[in-house]
DNA sequence: ACCTGAACACCGTTCAAGT
DNA sequence: ACCTGAACACCGTTCAAGT
């Protein structure tokens, strides 16, 4: 046992622990995953993740902040594509995570740091699909709303099994909505 | 102990199992309301909830088909109002389950028999909105996707702290993107 | 048929103790 | 500062036993 251990090995526990619960939670999701299970995925027994990350709902954020930053990373390949295609993006890159979206609206009634982390991810998807729309020439009064309904719509997608041709239709259709109000 | 109890005993426990829970659920969430508390709740021992509901999501199906059996009786109310008023009305109607909306989608994930249920549910309210968008004149081939649409939102705003005003405006725009594709 | 006491395996979390 | 063994109170569920 190193006497003076390098601040880089808390960082790289740390960053297995959320490796391990990160590929836990999304293919088994939350619930079933017990901290035992995390614990021993990463090498260490469960009161030591205590110590990293204060208690259950704490590993989550550290996940979902990372998954979020891996999304936020490929989003470079997403600029040249049309309206539709964007939105199809977003989803699929949302369904890489689909099992912690039902979980992060479980536990955001009971938690109030899940329910900080929710409130921020909605501030940022509204605010870049207010973006989206203002540049389709949709009239400055209507954004809000429409921004709205497509991040409503965005979630149903994927909560719900729907067919990929049924999602494009129904992306289409949001789109039709919104651009019917545009000056153009 | 009479020997020879009523059927009438049988139903009348059971609603009285039902009417404990459903006060639980809706005031502290599913997760959060043991089997002990429904139990005592009810005036009765934990093991006599299974006997009467297999498990505990089996309450909850008990739960859910008793609040939409009292939603579809106070239906009748609805048929005078315009669009906008009646698509509130059932916003309404659905606040009163909010917490039950994402212990559904919570549970649809792992329970077979809560799935059927959703998926039921779902298939009942996409129904009555496309006879609500056919009737306002939207043509035939986009109905479906409208329906969708009014679904997820109307999910959307049960699901996040909305202010009334917002929730009325976010709905306008659902039917002016719904009209505006109309031939009326 | 209906109901219970007692137990089972497990859960998230805590805490005193070690290095 | 970092990590653990052992315990705590609780959970959903089961089962043999009673009437």
């Amino acid at each position: 046992m190193p006497r003076n251990r390098r601040p880089r090995d808390r960082e790289e526990k740390r960053a297995e622990i959320v490796t391990a619960a990160r590929a836990l939670f999304l293919d088994e999701g939350y619930e079933a995953v017990s901290m035992t299970r995390i614990a021993r995925a990463a090498g260490v027994v469960s009161n030591t993740v205590y110590w990293y990350f204060g208690d259950k709902d704490g590993i989550l954020i550290a996940v979902l902040d990372e998954v979020m930053a891996d999304a936020l990373e490929r989003s470079g390949e997403l600029q040249p594509l049309e309206p539709v295609e964007r939105l199809l993006w977003v989803l699929t890159e949302l369904e890489r995570m689909s099992t912690l979206v039902t979980t992060v609206h479980a536990r955001s009634e009971e938690s109030a740091s899940i329910r900080e982390w929710h409130e921020r991810f909605h501030a940022l998807t509204d605010a870049l699909l207010r973006l989206e729309f203002a540049a389709l020439g949709v009239p400055e009064d209507g954004v809000d709303e429409l921004a709205t309904i497509a991040v409503y719509v965005l979630e149903g997608l994927l909560m719900h099994p729907v067919e990929p041709a049924r999602k494009r239709a129904v992306l289409a259709a949001v789109l039709r909505g919104a651009t019917s109000t545009a000056v153009s």
